[in-house]
DNA sequence: CCTGCGCTAGGACATATGTCATACTTAAAG
DNA sequence: CTTTAAGTATGACATATGTCCTAGCGCAGG
């Protein structure tokens, strides 16, 4: 993680993302906004005790995964577009909770809770905001439910692999994926051998390159797209 | 649905379910409550335009169900205990809403928002209490989620039968839960009779009735218990 | 009493997915 | 260069679930 000590640039993406009229007084919180960026890889939503911070996501892609209790993840969303981070940790203490890794460089605004903290739980026009979000974000998380059980792995896998392929390249840990996926390796690989069979993809050294990207679009429900 | 006057029977609901405590004005809003009560197999929460209302769920049993785009609907969760009902509604007024049906007569609290509405959206009590409340709804539907991925329809069936058997007999149309359990008619059948097989269920006349409830708890997994 | 419809029931078969075993490949460690 | 561990690959088989079809049963309407 980098801090870009950049004030002009950071008000500039502040107003850019309508960030200033989600609190009733922003100017009092402004000091405790920070412009960070995340490389490639890097844990977006580390979970680190008494450090709680809120997060503006702004560009970039991430995955969002849920730690299970039998200590593997599962994968949640991507995240992609304008978005708050660390909304549901704000009120539910006690969860554990998502990790959030970067897919591809980000840039987020961060938001220091540790002196304001109290002060936002006070706020109408923040506590307005923040509960629309998570409204929005059940309704996604009920969409996704839906989805997840009534499609096979085939159109998951075929989201996912559009979501983080790089320019046509799709090259993962596959023993990861299986478990991010929720399903088995064994069935991963099958489904797999089947877009290569369907030359929807090719098999190559450093991976899987995308062969038709019209077909793997048209298998792509709109999964893990919160 | 059946309105219950009685003043003095509200008011110590109010205070026993410590709802005075979610406003930062309540006495502002306190003619807007009233104690209603819903007959066995009423709808809790239809959708009606314009008459909006947010609802404290007290005692009885109801079943959450999500519609689908496709006229189904699959079930989202039970509720038998106290819960805040249409806080989604507040916030996300495009989503097609879960129905919710009583099983049991229901006792509720309904605050009718028709007059109240912009004031209840600037008072940071209720805001942070309806935060809170849908960040606690956020984390279950992703428990369930991931419960959902994992277990076979035996466990679901387990969990729906414990939820919604009356005096040990389970008695419903079984075509409609096959579709709330989000599964095939045909499938619902054969699981059913796996149950009696194992000795936990017994076929009567008018439905199943519980044989082994020990068995049927140790399979019910925490589903639907949100 | 007949008929049709909704619900229950279950056979037959196909598909989706899981589990297990085993082998090959590659890269890191020694 | 050898060893080892992690990752990849695949066959064989079992289980979970879906789809299609057929049949019986009971009740409402004629």
């Amino acid at each position: 993680m980098e801090i870009i000590r950049n004030p002009g640039r950071l008000d500039t993406l502040l107003q850019q993302h309508h960030i200033p009229e989600m609190f009733q007084y922003f100017q009092e919180y402004r000091p405790h906004f920070y412009l960070i960026r995340f490389a490639k890889g890097e844990y977006v939503f580390q979970h680190e005790e008494g450090s709680q911070y809120l997060l503006f996501f702004l560009s970039g892609k991430a995955k969002i995964c849920r730690n299970l209790s039998n200590g593997k993840s599962m994968l949640v969303s991507f995240c992609n577009s304008f978005r708050v981070l660390g909304d549901l940790e704000l009120f539910d203490m006690d969860t554990t909770p998502s990790s959030i890794q970067a897919v591809e460089p980000c840039i987020c605004i961060s938001l220091s809770l540790r002196h304001i903290r109290s002060r936002l739980m006070k706020d109408p026009v923040f506590l307005k905001y923040i509960a629309q979000s998570l409204a929005t974000k059940l309704v996604q998380a009920g969409n996704n439910t839906s989805i997840n059980m009534l499609y096979p792995l085939d159109n998951k896998l075929a989201s996912y692999i559009c979501l983080s392929h790089e320019n046509g390249l799709f090259s993962e840990n596959l023993t990861n994926l299986s478990e991010l996926l929720g399903t088995s390796y064994r069935h991963l690989l099958r489904v797999l051998s089947s877009f290569v069979n369907d030359g929807i993809l090719e098999r190559c050294k450093k991976g899987y390159r995308i062969k038709d990207s019209k077909a793997l679009e048209a298998l792509a429900v709109d999964f893990f797209l919160n």
